[in-house]
DNA sequence: AGTTAATATGAATATATATTCATGTTCAAT
DNA sequence: ATTGAACATGAATATATATTCATATTAACT
């Protein structure tokens, strides 16, 4: 940050530009966001914005951190709460989890959309490393019977299968496909891969 | 097309352009894409540019109907070829297929990166429906041992999943991977799927 | 109250880029 | 060769948007 708020006023200040940031995502998508129409929204002129913030990518940024901590926690949380469930009922509540954040509000819908484009992006990093971690933690606790063979591979598929599909999914609504299949398809499809077991001949 | 080239000259220099479009994508990513840079790839004044494509997102959308027209073709003729091979070799196959498109040149790539946000594009909505159709003809044609309840359902996962992973792979390379690992494993994924019953309880 | 530092402003600046159009050039038919 | 139509040009125009900075306002401290 470029000049760090002081006085109370500026820290709520840097919460208003930082909401009405949120607000623009979710109104134009992340391209479509702008120095004009965030001070717009935040009721604040455009100056305002450069006096805490170094340019418009860092302020995106820093809400893209901030949105993210909140997300992982929230998962986390919802992890070990349900610990007690097994394995298919904990991927099933992930991603019945998943579309809630993501038909929540666009923003994360946005995120997801542009994922692959924000590599200049701490926060998205920290939040891949994040999933990555908790999967392993996931399926390591939940070993019996399933094939850990090149657990790293499979842990990006799996992460990316079902991110994206689920975007997807979303993104070209309205569709033919109920949401509550698509969960229980992702499901079935995770699943069943991870039981797998080359030697069986499937292919 | 705004004008149809009627003289030689000018079927060469739609082409010239074109070319210099998907030069211009592979060089500066589907966003960057600008009219002048066109221009100077392709040797021509900017002018040109507007005498045959109505603007720039025009000739953007039929540069990629061109392409995917190539891409469905070659698949297409790919498995027709392969026809004997079983599924789990066609499946590999078929990815096998997208890795080498997608490295060919940078151009498959963004064209995936930016997918869902080209919904303004008839071309990619034939795309898609073209996998779709093959997918489809596939798992009719092998269905011995298959569970194919919710076949537009597992379609749609499948496609994504697979596309959407071979483009973060790629997206985000060096990686620690091995190519040859994604693709054995997207394999056994989109396998292990397709035969999994929900009633075996693994879930 | 007066002084200073922090804060907020928004018109002005800089830049990038899409698109147009008046003009010049080439081709093809007579 | 002449002429009109097709073609090609690129400077000029329009627009959008990021960023700056001189100025004004507010808060905190003495």
């Amino acid at each position: 940050m470029r000049k760090q708020p002081q006085q109370e006023r500026s820290k709520v200040l840097v919460n208003i530009i930082l909401q009405a940031t949120e607000k623009a995502v979710c109104l134009y998508g992340l391209q479509g966001v702008t120095t004009p129409k965030v001070a717009e929204l935040a009721g604040v002129s455009v100056g305002s914005i450069y006096q805490y913030f170094e340019d418009k990518q860092q302020m995106l940024e820093c809400l893209l951190e901030q949105k993210s901590q909140d997300l992982g926690q929230q998962l986390k949380q919802l992890l070990s709460r349900e610990a007690q469930q097994d394995l298919g009922m904990l991927v099933r509540l992930s991603i019945n989890f998943g579309f809630a954040a993501l038909t929540g509000n666009r923003f994360y819908l946005e995120v997801i959309k542009h994922w692959h484009n924000l590599p200049q992006s701490r926060a998205t990093e920290v939040m891949q490393q994040h999933f990555f971690e908790l999967g392993q933690q996931l399926l390591l606790k939940h070993h019996q019977g399933l094939c850990l063979n090149n657990l790293a591979s499979k842990l990006f598929i799996i992460i990316n299968s079902t991110m994206y599909s689920m975007m997807r999914y979303l993104g070209s609504q309205p569709s033919v496909l109920a949401q509550d299949e698509i969960v229980e398809e992702l499901t079935h499809m995770i699943m069943a891969y991870l039981h797998y077991k080359p030697t069986e001949k499937l292919v």
